[in-house]
DNA sequence: TGGTTGCTGCGTCACGGGGG
DNA sequence: CCCCCGTGACGCAGCAACCA
C-alpha cells in the first residue's frame, strides 16, 4: 500500500515543544496520510475525521488532541521531526530511563531530564541523624531489613549505609577497639570480651573528637533481644546498635559468634574505604574453620546488600516511575495510531466512493 | 460487619551489562 | 575483575470493592 502515513512526528507534543513525555494528557498530534486507492479491499468505517478537524480521542483513561492538517496538495500533513526516533525508541527492549532522556532530548530544551537527583545528595545528609526509634524484621529472603515508617519523610530513612556520617573512618580503623563497660581504663590496643545485649563503648585516642563527631554508645543486640529478632539474621551476625553525637542511631550487622556463656568474640570495628562513610565493618580476627569462612561469606554477602540498599530502593523507584512514563507513552502511542488508522479507512472510503462515482459518468 | 479478592506500590534480592 | 546501575521477580502491606 502506497497510503504511507507520513509520519514525521508522532505523539509528540505540540509544535511548541514545550510538552513533557510524563505530561501527556493534552498531546496535539498531527497525522500525514497520502491517499492512495486499496483496491476491493474491504475496510470497516468507523469514525470520519475531516482534515483540520481536531478529534478528542481517549484511551487508558487519557484524553488527547489529534489535528490532522491539510496541505495544499491535499496531503494531511504532520510537522513533528522525530517520529522515526520515537518508533524506534519505543519498539526496542525498554530501558525506561534511556527512552525517556531520549524523548526528552528530541523535545523542548526545558524538559527535565531523568538525571542523578542531587536534591536526594543533599537530603541525605540529614538522614543519619534523624533514625527512628524502632527496628523490625522483614522475614524476606533469610536476611532483615531495617524497615521505615509506612510513609517516612523522605529526609528521615532509617538506613545505615549510603548517607554519609560523620565518622573518623581512620581513627576508627587504627585505633578504636570495641571495649567492654568499665573497661575505660584499659588499653585501647587490646580487645575484650563483651557479653551480648550489653552496652558497649568505642574508646579512641581523642576521645573528645570521638564524641563530637560520632559514637558514644554501642549496643549488641542479638536473638531474642531488642527489636531485631535472630531469626531473620544471617547466621552468625548481629546488629550493633550505636548512638552518635547527636542522639541519632546507627545500625551495622557483625558478625558474632557467642560462647555458651553468652560471650561475643572481640572484633576490631572499623571503616573500610570501600564503604560509605558511616557503615563500619567488624573484622573477626583468625578465621580459620570453614564453617568460620562460611560465616564470613555470609557475612560479606550482608554488608554488600546493606551497602547497595538504600540506593537499590531509590533505583527502584526511580525505575517504577520511568516504566510508569514509558507505559502511558505506548497507550498514547496506541491511542494516536488507532486514530491514524480510523483516518486512513475514511480516507480509502471516499477515495474510492470517488473513484466509483468518476468510473460511472465516463 | 468481617472475610475475600484484586490492584497497586514498595522494599529487597538476583542478575546482566557497561565502564573503569 | 570489580563496581555500579537498571530492571525483573518476588513477597508483603495497604486499600477499595464485593459478598455472605
Amino acid at each position: 500500500m502506497d497510503g504511507s502515513i507520513d509520519d514525521k512526528s508522532e505523539d509528540s507534543p505540540s509544535s511548541s515543544g514545550s510538552s513533557q513525555p510524563q505530561n501527556l494528557s493534552t498531546v496535539v498530534h498531527t497525522i500525514t496520510a497520502v491517499p492512495t486507492a486499496i483496491p476491493n479491499q474491504p475496510v470497516q468505517v468507523q469514525s470520519v475525521i475531516q482534515p483540520t478537524q481536531q478529534s478528542v480521542i481517549q484511551a487508558a483513561g487519557q484524553i488527547q488532541t489529534v489535528q490532522v492538517e491539510e496541505d495544499g496538495e491535499g496531503h494531511l500533513v504532520r510537522t513533528d521531526p522525530d517520529i522515526e526516533k520515537r518508533r524506534e525508541i519505543l519498539s526496542r527492549r525498554p530501558s525506561y530511563r534511556k527512552i525517556l532522556n531520549e524523548l526528552s532530548s528530541a523535545e523542548a530544551p526545558g524538559i527535565a531530564k531523568i538525571e542523578e537527583d542531587k536534591e536526594e545528595e543533599a537530603a541525605i545528609t540529614s538522614i543519619q541523624t534523624t533514625i527512628p526509634s524502632y527496628v523490625q524484621t522483614s522475614g524476606q529472603y533469610g536476611g532483615y531489613c531495617i524497615k521505615e515508617p509506612t510513609e517516612p519523610p523522605s529526609h528521615q530513612l532509617p538506613i545505615i549505609y549510603g548517607p554519609p556520617v560523620p565518622l573518623p573512618p581512620a581513627r576508627m580503623q587504627d585505633s578504636s577497639k570495641v571495649r567492654g563497660i568499665g573497661d575505660a581504663s584499659q588499653d585501647s590496643s587490646s580487645y575484650k570480651k563483651v557479653t551480648a545485649g550489653q552496652t558497649i563503648q568505642i574508646a579512641a585516642a581523642n576521645q573528645n573528637e570521638l564524641t563530637t563527631q560520632g559514637l558514644q554508645t554501642i549496643t549488641m543486640t542479638n536473638a531474642g533481644q531488642g527489636a531485631v529478632t535472630a531469626a531473620a539474621m544471617p547466621a552468625g551476625t548481629t546488629i550493633v546498635q550505636y548512638t552518635q553525637g547527636d542522639g541519632s542511631q546507627q545500625f551495622v550487622t557483625v558478625p558474632v559468634s557467642i560462647s555458651p556463656a553468652g560471650e561475643v568474640q572481640a572484633y576490631q570495628i572499623r571503616a573500610p574505604s570501600s564503604l560509605p562513610a558511616g557503615v563500619v565493618m567488624a573484622t573477626p580476627t583468625g578465621i580459620t574453620s570453614p564453617q568460620q569462612l562460611a560465616e564470613e561469606s555470609a557475612r560479606k554477602r550482608e554488608l554488600r546488600l546493606m551497602k547497595n540498599r538504600y540506593k537499590n530502593r531509590e533505583a527502584a523507584r526511580e525505575c517504577r516511575r520511568r516504566k510508569k512514563e514509558y507505559v502511558k507513552c505506548l497507550e498514547t502511542r496506541v491511542a494516536v495510531l488507532e486514530q491514524q488508522n480510523k483516518t486512513l479507512i475514511e480516507e480509502l472510503k471516499s477515495l474510492k466512493e470517488l473513484y466509483c462515482h468518476k468510473a460511472e459518468t465516463e
